[in-house]
DNA sequence: GCGTAATAGTTGTATTTGTAACTAACAAGC
DNA sequence: GCTTGTTAGTTACAAATACAACTATTACGC
């Protein structure tokens, strides 16, 4: 006898969450850009944090460098960014953000504000944030090793 | 000026969250059964609720029909589930796990189960509680129209 | 400096997914 | 009993993704 219930588990229930909650956000990046979910996470990235190197963005977002590569090619092609290539060492370059990309930045990062507002608006302050913390340490986690033998 | 801050917007950390905490399992059912995602949602929706309709499972788990309908063509390969055709109405099919898939529901429960306890560990049983509750939440509004105008 | 290994980033190819169009069966209006 | 509409489920094709292999460059050991 178990007490296990499938709408309770975590992986589960952040992954509905997750897809719920990215719906109406990726609605507005695509329509109005043309864009997807990891082109606009390296457009927030630069936008955020300024210039940086591919392999940067991939370490501070968690995605492989191939995805990487492939947004930062179509940010380019929309003449969202630009490359320079580091003169001490050529293998790596320097991306960042044209006037228009960010423009583009700017324009989603008020909608991402707003809509943030939005999908807390039923919690309380004091729930908002707790949920951000307990969230940020479960993707911190490596948890490569919970699970062993049987 | 803004205080918007990428690493604390909700879609971003509910997808990060959901990827690191789902990557574990993932490699079990992928490994031990090769299954996908969707084929592991199916088979424990059938698992945990018993013989069910294909549009049942659709709407239960939120997903899209046509994953359905190829997540049941590879179970039902692999002989963890058969098809049994209504006789009232013959465009339905009632989807029950054979034992053989019972038996992979069964093992997948278990691993689920511990795995769910030792992503919670560091976590309080009521901040476990709460993070679920929120979760549930976020999950289950529509929030079609939360992003209007500019 | 030369050989080996590591790193930044790209490309190829096989899988997977998303979207729309499709088939088949039932329902409802008249 | 036809026409029109709706529903269950499948299929086709384009787009996106994962993973491995690749190029180019730098670093290290000796």
């Amino acid at each position: 006898m178990s007490g296990f219930n499938l709408e309770h588990f975590l992986p589960y229930l952040l992954n509905q969450a997750a897809e719920v909650s990215s719906l109406a956000f990726q609605q507005v990046y695509k329509d109005r850009y043309g864009m997807l979910r990891n082109e606009w996470r390296v457009l927030f990235h630069l936008g955020m944090y300024g210039q940086m190197t591919a392999r940067k963005i991939a370490e501070r977002a968690q995605l492989h460098k191939t995805k990487i590569s492939r947004a930062v090619a179509k940010l380019e092609g929309r003449r969202f960014l630009t490359r320079a290539r580091d003169w001490a060492d050529r293998r790596v370059e320097h991306l960042a953000l044209t006037p228009a990309g960010h423009a583009a930045f700017e324009d989603l990062r008020r909608v991402a504000e707003r809509y943030d507002q939005a999908l807390v608006a039923d919690l309380t302050p004091e729930e908002a944030v707790h949920l951000r913390t307990l969230l940020a340490r479960l993707a911190q986690r490596p948890l490569s090793d919970t699970l062993r033998g049987k």
